[in-house]
DNA sequence: CTGAAAGCGCTTACAG
DNA sequence: CTGAAAGCGCTTACAG
């Protein structure tokens, strides 16, 4: 049998209107009153009907949370998890809850529409992956208030918080030229991923600011998952290429295997650079040296600021671009170089 | 603006009542004013309010989905991420909705009670990894339907769902016996771990089906990590086995490298199988010999199960063990054995 | 500072 | 088969 507000005003000798007063954190409540309504609320453990209050005051305190599932990036890259569980985590201390969404391919308009217009959630975070994805529409159509991880390339007046995909790109060219690398291939990401765009974005104009001239063949395509690393690098083997700049850590140890197997030496024959920094980078062999994302940084910002966004919108800080870091190991050559 | 009942039964000419009926699917609503309030539904594309609905029914069809977590498996295990996928996939087919909660350690008796307690949702996902996990004995007090993903050894009426780890475990020792190792070791879980006392206690058993003597010095606890599973396989090795028994793939692949690295063959000198078949099991070198769990099925068996307990509690099914299957690569040296 | 009352948007006996 | 009405457990002007 579970308590309810009037329960509490009985106990405390009060209205229900004082008691929710006093949940809600009202300061025109007398001392007195507040302390003995506290007392009851802890002694019993009384927990407030959140379904109840979304319904009388417009706000449940839930934030939504939707993450594209494509397959092969969830199985093999621990991005995700950890992403989602430093936005658990914030929304714990914050006192929210959230609602997860892992969004199929399938996950048609209509659903996103029963998402958005249930009125259980306050706001919503969304992972962008690729350009033109339909639920980026489906919430700019809404008028719900949504930060997006990652970036809308269709709409700058969206909120969003991403990292610097750009710059952290174009600091693995310049790192590899100056240990003297002249032939700087990339695995690249999909064509339509935005991280892996901007981080070929970055890759071209690192070249440029060293004078490199950007060569088609020193470019081949992976979809961020080992086997398309692996792939990917052996198509570059023809192509000579004295450093590989992989865009995700797993196709860059991946890369370093098809390399190793093929007889090349790593970093001396080829260096090898990836992306994201996840724990793979310091067990792959050699070390792999790799662009930190700040990746538990990212989920307490986004959830900051979309609670920000909700409750005072006019000041609320709408976009943030997070640094990167380069991590130098073995895999560049690093050491090498320096000897 | 949002609709409401009552928009649409001015629209549809009927009753708040009739339009509720329909949306629920009462058979007692003539055909005639069932389409007509249906096609109304569909040209606003009305999404009845969760939270009122919630408030009037009792039932939120919202169910919630508690994941402990300890740092190192979900940063270096997929398990956790493909259940939750699968979990995730099955709700939204189903027409249910997940909250998630990330238990971190400090994650008290106070929040849980929040959780259990607010109203918002029908029933409770939660994965068990430890003994004397407090979220167990909290919903164990609580009225509200949950679940259990492992099993609670410390309360047999509890509903669970589980791979049966022991028998997964015993088949392991069972196929390295036919491919004639003796020196069978292990690398355990942790000691409060539930799946790794289950796997240690099939290690045990299937020693004893082949009548060999169990060897505390064959048995090294690792934490299911990279890092746990290789420190334990180096202490291994001066114990001269001819088999080590990984209970995870991540601990078994660690392994594999401690081994090579220090100069023996596997699977020549020494035999490795792990445990869970992830990705990385195809493309360890040798290729991992394991026991695969059906994650998939596990999460949406769980689902199923609670959605049954919740709508249908006098008949539903109350506990499920899913079988393991053993699968057999290169680690395991059942390819030297056929020459 | 406090309480009575209206209302949030649904569901569901009850009566017809 | 359908509608009027009560009620779910809160919040929040409004009045005092």
């Amino acid at each position: 049998m579970t308590l309810t507000l009037e329960d509490i005003a009985r106990l405390a000798s009060c209205s229900r209107s004082t008691v929710s007063r006093v949940i809600n954190g009202d300061p025109k409540v007398s001392v007195t009153t507040r302390q003995r309504v506290k007392k009851v609320i802890t002694e019993l453990n009384f927990q407030p009907n959140l379904a109840a209050r979304g319904l009388a005051s417009g706000q449940t305190h839930i934030l939504g949370l939707i993450v594209p599932l494509s397959v092969t990036s969830i199985f093999s890259d621990p991005f995700y998890p950890l992403l989602i569980q430093s936005i658990s985590t914030t929304c714990t201390q914050r006192d929210y809850s959230i609602m997860l969404w892992l969004a199929a391919p399938e996950f048609e308009r209509r659903t996103i529409h029963q998402v958005l217009y249930n009125g259980l959630i306050d706001g919503v975070i969304v992972s962008a992956m690729s350009f033109n994805d339909p639920t980026l529409k489906s919430l700019a159509e809404s008028k719900l208030p949504y930060i997006v991880v990652g970036r809308n390339p269709n709409d700058d007046k969206t909120c969003f918080i991403d990292v610097d995909n750009y710059n952290g790109a174009r600091n693995v060219v310049d790192h590899l030229y100056k240990l003297g690398r002249r032939r700087i291939a990339t695995i690249a990401g999909p064509g339509d991923v935005i991280v892996g765009f901007d981080r070929l974005r970055g890759y071209r104009d690192g070249l440029k600011d060293h004078g490199l001239a950007y060569d088609p063949d020193l470019v081949v395509e992976g979809d961020f998952s080992d086997a398309g690393g692996y792939i990917a690098a052996l198509k570059l083997i023809n192509k000579k290429p004295d450093a590989i700049f992989a865009t995700s850590d797993v196709m860059a140890v991946a890369a370093i295997r098809a390399l190793t197997e093929a007889g090349y030496k790593v970093p001396e024959d080829v260096a090898i650079v990836g992306f994201d920094d996840i724990s793979l980078a310091t067990r792959s062999i050699p070390a792999l040296t790799t662009v930190r994302q700040p990746i538990d940084l990212m989920g307490a910002s986004v959830v900051n600021m979309l609670i920000d966004l909700i409750e005072h919108p006019a000041t609320a800080t709408r976009t943030m671009v997070l640094p990167t870091e380069l991590v130098i190991r073995s895999s560049c050559g690093a050491e090498l170089a320096r000897n």
